[in-house]
DNA sequence: TATGAATGAGTCTTCATTCAT
DNA sequence: TATGAATGAAGACTCATTCAT
């Protein structure tokens, strides 16, 4: 099963899919609620039926996006070879597939991180935070395993991550690689940062 | 002349640097220019004197972020051995002293460029684009002497540029790592985003 | 028959009695359609299947007060002696009696005037003054027949309207006086307000 | 001294007098803030500019009546004969007054405790049980004095309280009596309604 | 009648900005 | 430049009401 390979297009609700492209152009503070409403073809009283303010609409597609980060995370550690190279290369190729596929996504989830209410921040940074150990945990087992040879492993995995997220700003459907060239070759520089040392001279 | 590697505190006028604490803290659809002004110690009014909109303090905030990268990264360039390593290198430790030393500013310059509006926005993008040919430049010339091994330069470039980048979002003063710190360190890590071969066995 | 001293809490249709109570607590404005609909254990299409508006829920209140207090009071006018002492006694009794028990109803009638639209407030305004006319009625012939010694009944009648709606703004059913006591205490200060003469010498 | 006797048409800041008249004709919240700007020459900002919320200003109006029922009677008792009979009557006096002069302030001040704000809705009811208790005071010395014959003085000085508050309801500028008239008349009113037993008779 | 979904008009409030002093 | 006062436009949100099911 490798399904955190594929993108679901279906699974963004409709209000949030609109939510999504007004956030991603203007920015939560320069959307209205009546360009949300706009978009997702509802007046706004009409919104306000599905969500209860402007803030909850952030809020769940906030949540959508870690949720979906950690799942598909999970899903491609334990799809496959658990050596722990195998285990890197899966969870780099899900990191960079996701912020290719779902760039618009990942970019409002990082970029309105400070328009979220404090309780919502802090749920927003526990994600993050176990977001962030999946892969210190990935690299620390990669050098112990003689893998990779970065003497400073979780600020190899801080400069992999920026290397990850960095995709959602610069990526274009219509631009020169797809999603899973992004991942083939910017899983291969991920790689390099955390000083790969090549298969055979680690064995 | 290393001017490239000191902060230079004394260079943002007052109302910038209030602006700057407003906006990192607020964004700036979320700061009013009430906040602006008394986080300056103006009245509104006096405000108006010295701005004529909100939206010139940011495009002034804005363009002095760009402009002390842009500067500062030819002082680097320029100052000492001009082998295509060394200019990496100094390269590299520059856009990190920044990224560390002025972790505020170059977040604000990062995200708020939707905040800006067409006019100004593109101008941006202008001075993004002139930066990263500073870098794209360096590398290929590092995979043409041979220093770098990277198949694919301007990727190798953008994944170092977003770990530079990266620097200002997690950088904290009262961290770790100090910016010389986080040049070294990050520095290595670029350095083998590229592909970096070794000075002896690419020579 | 004196029917015109029980509560008759059967009366007022449950919708009512819910919207009473919202109207109580909040206020005409201040109460919204959903909550007189949760109050009523309705939806709001619900409640609107029974009440083609909101305001036809206050008229319709309005009149229901507005009525009771005219027939309870001809009742009490008519349910025994016929001098005019006796008719004053009944009557204040009566009005004492119906603003202790239902004081919850005649306080909404009485304070959410201004929120009738102006025709029901015509009619309401009718109706307290057909009401009033009963009080001054009673009170005039009082003084002609030498039990009341008042050189203003119009104005004596008044201020006993004053006293028994005054009732509804301070009576508590868990207070020192239940109604009967309340128109027992209240009743005689009515008859001090008319300029009570005595039984004795007025005859 | 005699001040409590006149009004002071000057005391009301035009925003509250503007506000004054709405309340009194729409209620508190009938009323929106683009009438009550309106109604003071304002636009809505510059309204906000001198008040910070709606709320505040039906605060400040509800201080403004309370505080000056509580000055006013204060003069009043301490203007004069001190024996109690004329403590009594110079009250009453007073409260009749000003619930004619100042019917409308008296009436919203009166109409609207339901629309302030549980902490101011608090204030106003402390406000309120120090003048009734101003109230209580007289009508219990004025029994023990022997000029009052009321077995209840408390509830006697509720039923007065009402008829004085009552002429807020009815009181009109172009009707039968002016202020001092309705003092006059209803003062002697009160005095029966506390039982007065004539000044001769009760020495 | 209950329900979910919807809406035009309106709510209070704040915005960036200006002007007279 | 500081201040108080002001404003048109817009902000998020709620209202009473309706309709298809």
């Amino acid at each position: 099963m490798d399904d955190w390979r594929v993108p679901d297009p279906s699974s963004l609700p409709p209000i949030l899919e609109a939510a999504l492209e007004c956030f991603a152009r203007g920015g939560y503070h320069g959307t209205s609620t009546r360009e949300l409403a706009e978009a997702a073809g509802l007046s706004v009283p009409g919104l306000y039926h599905h969500y209860p303010s402007k803030q909850a609409i952030l809020v769940d597609l906030d949540r959508f996006a870690m949720n979906s980060l950690w799942s598909r995370s999970n899903a491609a550690l334990a799809d496959g070879p658990q050596d722990s190279l195998s285990r890197f290369d899966r969870l780099i190729e899900c990191l960079l597939l996701l912020h290719a596929q779902s760039a618009t996504l990942a970019f409002v989830a990082f970029s309105e991180i400070r328009s979220l209410e404090p309780e919502f921040r802090a749920e927003h940074i526990a994600s993050r935070d176990r977001q962030q150990s999946l892969l210190d945990e990935v690299v620390a087992d990669g050098v112990r395993d003689g893998y990779f040879s970065t003497p400073h492993p979780r600020d190899a995995a801080r400069a992999i991550t920026s290397i990850c997220m960095g995709v959602s700003q610069w990526f274009r459907p219509d631009g020169e690689l797809d999603p899973a060239g992004v991942a083939e070759r910017y899983g291969e520089i991920c790689r390099q940062a955390a000083g790969y040392v090549g298969r055979a001279s680690s064995r």
